[in-house]
This record gives C-alpha cells, structure tokens and sequence, in this order.
DNA sequence: GTGAAAGCGCTAACAG
DNA sequence: CTGTTAGCGCTTTCAC
C-alpha cells in the first residue's frame, strides 16, 4: 500500500493536519515538530498526491498540449518552447497526439479537461473541428490557445506567424537571384499551403510568369514520405522542364525531395537549381550542402502560445490575443 | 464553476449514485432515467474528474514515460511504440523529458509518483542514477521498465537490443565488401559505445589490422551539433587517411556527418568509401545515398517496453523480465 | 501551535 | 432499480 498523509502523521504522533501545514509551510509550526516529521517524510519516502490536492484545492497542476504527431521535428520544437515556458511554473505538462486525425483530436480534449487541466494549446488544430466550432465550445470554459493558426473566437487565443510574408521574402529572394522560371512544391489540403500558393500566384503574375504546371501538389504524407514523394514528383517536374532554375517549396522536407530529386538528375545546387525550403527544421542544416528556408521559429512559437495561455489563466479566461510572428530567410548554400 | 457529478444529479431529480451508475454502466438503472440523465449529461456537457474517480476507486489511469529529449527521432519512435500499445487500454500518457539531466530525471520520477502513475517507462535511463541504485528503490513501490538497457535489479523489467550483435553484422558486412581499413566513429561517455568499440577492436584485431588511429571520437551533443561535428572529425580523418575505405558510425547521425565530409571532399559513396551506420532513423533514408545501417526498431522497443509495464502492473509488480531484441542490417546505398 | 472535522468529486457498499 | 452514506488523500477553517 501506497504511503498517505495519515501514515506520516501517525509515525510522528501528530495530526494529519500538521503534517500537511510543514508540507505546504502556509502555517506556523513547532521547529522541533517540523523537523521530526521531515525526518519521517524523508525514511518513509512519502510523496504527497497531486490529484488529491488538486481536488481539494480546487486547482489544477497540469496543462495539457495537444499536436498532431511527434514525429515531426516541427512540433517537437514547439513542445520544446512550451516546456521551457512552464518548466520554472507550477504546471506540468501532458501531451496528446492525434495522428492527424479529428476524432482522436475530439477524444484528447476530452480526456484533458477530465483530467482537469488548467489550460490546453493545440497545435496545428485540425480544420474540421474548427469549422464546427467545436474548439470554441469547449474554449468557454477551458482557456485555449491555438499555435499555427489564427481563430476567429473571442475565447481563444492564438500564436502563428505570418506566412504570406514569409512567402513572399522567399520567392523574394530567389527572384534577386535572378530566376525567372520558379516551380512551386505544395501538399495537400492545408491552410497554410493555399496562402503561400496565392502569393505564389500573385508574384508569378506580376513578372508574366505564371504557368500553372509549375505547381506541384504532392499529396499527403508523413515525414520520409513526404520527401520520398517529392522526390519522385521533383524528378518529374524538373526532366519534362528544364527550364526551371528555382523552386519555392512549402516545407523543408519536400525541399529535401527536391534536393534528392536533383542529386538523381545530376543537376547541381545552386548552380543549376536554387531552392528555398520553409521552416527551417533541423534537417535542413544537416543535408548537404545545406538548405536555404525561411525559419518559422517554432520554439518560439510554443514559447508565446505558453505565455499567452498563462495569461489567459491568469484573467479566468477574460481576453483572447493573437500574436504574429515574422519570418526571416536563413541564406545557406542552396 | 466547473459542472460535478451533483450538478447533474440535481437538474435530472436523481441521486448522484445513479448518475454514477449510468456513467460506469455498472449497476442497472431503469431505461427512462438512464436516457434523462444521459440527455442532462450531453446538455450540460458534464465530464467526470479523473482525479476524483482515480482517488476512490484506488486506481491509476496515467503511465509515466521518462524519455531524454523529444528532439531525437530515437526516442520518438520509441514513444511511438509505447502510445500505439497503450492506446487501446485505458491508460493515458503522461511524458517527461529530462534533457539528460540527472537530476531533472528524479524530479521528473517524483512527480510522476505524485501524479500516481500506474508505472514507470524510462528510456535511456542515466548512468549516475543507475548507479546510485535511484531506479531500484523507485522501482521497488512503482512497476518500472527500463528501455536501452539492462538493469540488474531484480524488480526492473528492461528492453534493449543486441548491440554486440549488431556491431558485428556491421563490420562483416564491410568486411565482406572487402573493406580492411575500416574506421570507426563513436561518442562520449555511453555503454552502447564501449559495446560496440570492443567488438570493433576484436575484429579488427582478428584481421591483424587494428589501428588506433582509427578511432574517433567526437564528443557529446544534441543532434545537428553530433552532424557537424562527426563532418569536421571525418574531413581530418579522410583526408590524413587516404587508405579508409570503409566506416563504422555508432548511430546515423554520425554517419550523415561522414556524409557530409565526403561531399566536402569529393569522396564518391559508395565508390570510393562505404558507410553503415546505427539506429535506422528516418533520417537515414532522407539522405542522398540513402545510407545502410542497422535498425534498432525503436517501434518495437516501444512497444516491448509497454507490453512489460503492463505485465508488472497486471502482476502486482511480481516479476521482471528482460527482452533482448536483435538487430539487422537494412541494406540501402552507402 | 496543534487537533478535530468538514469537504473537494466521485464510487461502492448497504438498505430499501 | 434507486437513495443514503462512508470514505479515497488531502487542505483548511475553527476551536482550543
């Protein structure tokens, strides 16, 4: 049997009561008594129960955080930046990963507000279940935040950053660099590929140089399928185009496709081919030679969506806020 | 003010013991009130304290898994393994990371004991603290399973791969390419280094061509610093050792760093120098050549490891028992 | 300073 | 079938 509270008090001839008052040092106790029941804590190993002083003190001792896989260096990165935040807090953290998947995202928040946490970000939050409302629901009585997506509920928060911009400086970039002839690499069925496809569009359009096979949408994957896939589609798109001297790619692991693509193809970075990557994850700097992306900072990402629920805790839930970052070019060798 | 089981109970003109029952489905409650107080329930969007029904019933709803860093894909995939076993039970995860800190590791186990996990999943446990006997005395109250290394306590259950093995399939796989002058690459400070670097030193000894110089070691890192740094290290061997044909890294990271410095210097893989490296990280099929290595299945560990938590729990912590798990070569193209 | 006792949200006898 | 009640491990009044 588990050590409570009352086998303590009785090893030390005292109350329970007292023995509580020396573990949360809120009320004044005897020196003497104090010390004799750190002694019997520390022999008998006794470690007080969370969920039993949580209920009592109508408090909660966790936050829970929810994203789509942990496979993808992406979010572990933003897990990293909320940790950071409330590792010197009274919070812990539980994660919940939904594989994509809106029913498992459904299933999560439930378990996390039985488990009474204080606060929950998702990360990523799955398309559907914002159409149906369903985070802004639950957003009335459980703080929320969203990291990666904006909301348009007054009871959530949000951190993401700005993409479009962020798209624009790439395509930016490799326009200074004289290329005319870009392609641009997307995946399927996402917010944040639409907006970076219409300021794609946009810039194509205003040099009178929009070609609709130009895009590439290389469906849905996770991770090594994704750069496998682009691959193949790379090798498609660049043998039946050889004109094409830059691309823009939505993420960095399609980039690395791309790169793979060429490596096959024989076709040299950057001197034949320029690519620029977008998120700036990990990979990207271990690949050679080493891409070229925009960075989307998701440590700080996480880091702000803690801040932002931390306050949103702290106010009983009374303001939302949305922060937006900006993204910046990481020039290196592609 | 969060709604309670009373709450229901009252709007429904019930007692909370046939709400109660209507949840747990346990005791028989006439048809017409179970309907009303399921109707009230999804009305009022009532959901049940974990921490309340944990507390009474005695029980533990939450594992604990203790990892070193979510930052690797190592032990993402362990994670993986141990979510997918879990996931159809009814306990929930609840993960910690410890950034390789010894101490951070035991504070993390406090809380989880606090938390009342049913047990205890570590992986990569720390040497200090397995020194120290820490692990034991935990494990002696709260089921535990060590994942990547053996323990010798007789109340620790463990999962781990043959690294012995493994090494060896490596280096026969060089040798029978042909290769004499095999280099090997190895890290600080860890056991499954020394495994491997003693069966590296055998067998190249068996050859008569064990060479001290050889040997490199690069050090402690996280991830993309283990690249660089392995790329620095291996620019200086290869180029002060033109004769090397063949290496050996102790895990893929280490061997995209020899990637790397042959790209550098215009070394031709697998022409001019074959690499096999360890893990099988996604990683290690994202490169360009997709690099050989030996696959530690860190699915399968995870998954091991969840199958012996629950045994032990099942078991009142009874028996413990170790899993040895073998490795095999996943030839691709280094 | 310290103990007795109430009660957090819930379940499980027990009684009817 | 359903309600009453005790109690899980803990904190916090309220007395003394």
């Amino acid at each position: 049997m588990k050590i409570t509270i009352v086998d303590v008090a009785k090893a030390c001839n005292v109350s329970v009561a007292t023995v509580s008052r020396v573990i949360n040092g809120n009320y004044p106790v005897k020196k003497e008594t104090k010390e004799k029941v750190l002694k019997i804590i520390e022999e008998l190993q006794y470690k007080p129960n969370t969920q039993a002083r949580d209920l009592i003190k109508k408090q909660s001792s966790t936050i829970g955080v929810v994203v789509p896989s942990i496979s993808n260096m992406f979010f572990t990165n933003v897990i990293n930046g909320i940790e950071n935040y409330f590792e010197k807090s009274q919070y812990s953290i539980f994660l919940c990963t939904t594989e994509h998947n809106k029913d498992k995202e459904i299933s999560r928040i439930n378990e996390l507000i039985c488990r009474n946490v204080a606060g929950i970000i998702v990360v990523d939050p799955g398309r559907d279940n914002v159409k149906s409302k369903y985070f802004e629901k639950i957003a009335e009585s459980v703080p929320m935040v969203f990291v990666n997506r904006h909301s348009e509920s007054s009871y959530i928060s949000s951190v993401f950053n700005d993409q479009e911009n962020g798209a624009r400086i790439a395509i930016n970039y490799l326009l200074s660099k004289n290329h005319k002839n870009i392609a641009f690499i997307r995946g399927d069925n996402s917010y944040s590929y639409d907006i970076k496809e219409k300021v794609y569009k946009e810039m194509m359009n205003d040099i009178n140089n929009f070609k609709e096979e130009f895009i590439v949408n290389m469906g849905h994957g996770n991770s090594i399928q994704t750069v496998n896939k682009s691959m193949e589609e790379g090798i498609k798109l660049l043998s039946s185009n050889k004109n094409i001297t830059g691309i823009f790619a939505c993420n960095d692991l399609m980039a690395i496709g791309i790169m793979n693509a060429c490596k096959k193809l024989n076709i040299k970075i950057p001197t034949d081919l320029s690519i620029v990557g977008y998120d700036n994850i990990e990979l990207s700097e271990m690949v050679e030679p080493k891409l070229t992306t925009i960075d989307q900072n998701m440590f700080s990402l996480g880091e702000n969506a803690a801040v932002l629920l931390n306050e949103k805790i702290e106010n009983n839930n009374e303001y939302s806020k949305s922060i937006v970052l900006s993204n910046r070019l990481i020039k290196r060798e592609t």
